[in-house]
DNA sequence: ACATCCTGGATATTAATCATCCAGGTTACG
DNA sequence: CGTAACCTGGATGATTAATATCCAGGATGT
């Protein structure tokens, strides 16, 4: 799994508690955790194209939440920067060599059904934890956070 | 996810339906769906360290099924192959710049908590299913495969 | 006008995966 | 025995994906 949903989901949750005021700078955000700031702009361009975050071109713009933490699942987070595939890629090996089937029905193969049931399992566990649910978990792990965070992005 | 987690699977399943008379080669295996050899050969080593496969060395040796697929799960598979590792590895990247806390409680982490999370219940399915359910299926929906294989690998 | 900052594509760098090869040990068979 | 087949494990190389940087273009505040 790609790294960018860490850095994704960290953002998401700084933004959040930096709050609405105004738009913060991906080399703001970068800064905070010492990310490379030109790949971390890249994983934010894919949030904004996912619409969990939206841009602010121009002096003084940035990045901001799209929409309330309650709105964005884990789920919506990770499909935006890792893309719509599933971790089991089928190579249709089947099709192939000897063993070949004359029609080739990928729709009912036991194996790739059985790996994709899997795979809903983690999608469905995803979809049903918003960052609002993390965030509160998160504040209650560690009560001096928010405010740690809205103070070093305050000062310039 | 790595392709030998389906070159493994499909070899088990092969196996089951060869039968338990003699052991099958890893050139033979591979033949079938026209796989690396060499390569194939690698993961199934993998499987006979995770004690899924048994191997026979020497002339007229090869491997076959160290238990019978109703005492295999796809989790089972997926570890020997890909590791214990879950998917969404955290780099800790809280640990590092200014927002760095003091004591580093990663037990205490809300986010890895709930990737950790989506990742239990991947691998609660995984689990679930063991490879004599997917060849029942399997069965179900092509019934002239395995007399297919059965032959294939009974001429030489 | 000017400095700031997002956008998107091109490009370079690095790491992981995929694949092959070889020397060593083991077994069947004549 | 001796030879051919075949697994084992490590070393090695090729290929591909992930990671990271760069730059020209457009937008916006001052
Ligand atoms: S049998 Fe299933 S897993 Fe195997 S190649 Fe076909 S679709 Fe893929
Ligand atoms: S906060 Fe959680 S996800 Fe982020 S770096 Fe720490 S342990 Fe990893």
């Amino acid at each position: 799994m790609n790294e960018g949903v860490e850095w994704a989901l960290h953002s998401c949750l700084n933004l959040a508690w930096i709050g609405e005021e105004r738009a913060v700078t991906a080399a703001r955000l970068a800064g905070y955790h010492e990310l490379p700031p030109a790949y971390l702009n890249k994983q934010l361009q894919s949030l904004v194209r996912a619409g969990i975050l939206s841009s602010v071109p121009g002096c003084q713009g940035g990045f901001r939440l799209a929409r309330s933490l309650d709105r964005i699942t884990l789920m919506d987070v990770v499909t935006a920067i890792e893309g719509p595939d599933e971790a089991f890629r089928c190579t249709e090996i089947r099709g192939q060599g000897p063993g070949a089937t004359t029609g080739r029905p990928t729709a009912e193969c036991a194996i790739a059904d059985a790996m994709g049931r899997a795979d809903l399992a983690w999608r469905r566990e995803l979809a049903a934890q918003t960052l609002a649910d993390v965030r509160a978990r998160a504040e209650r792990q560690a009560p001096g956070a928010p405010d740690r965070i809205r103070r070093w992005f305050a000062d310039l």
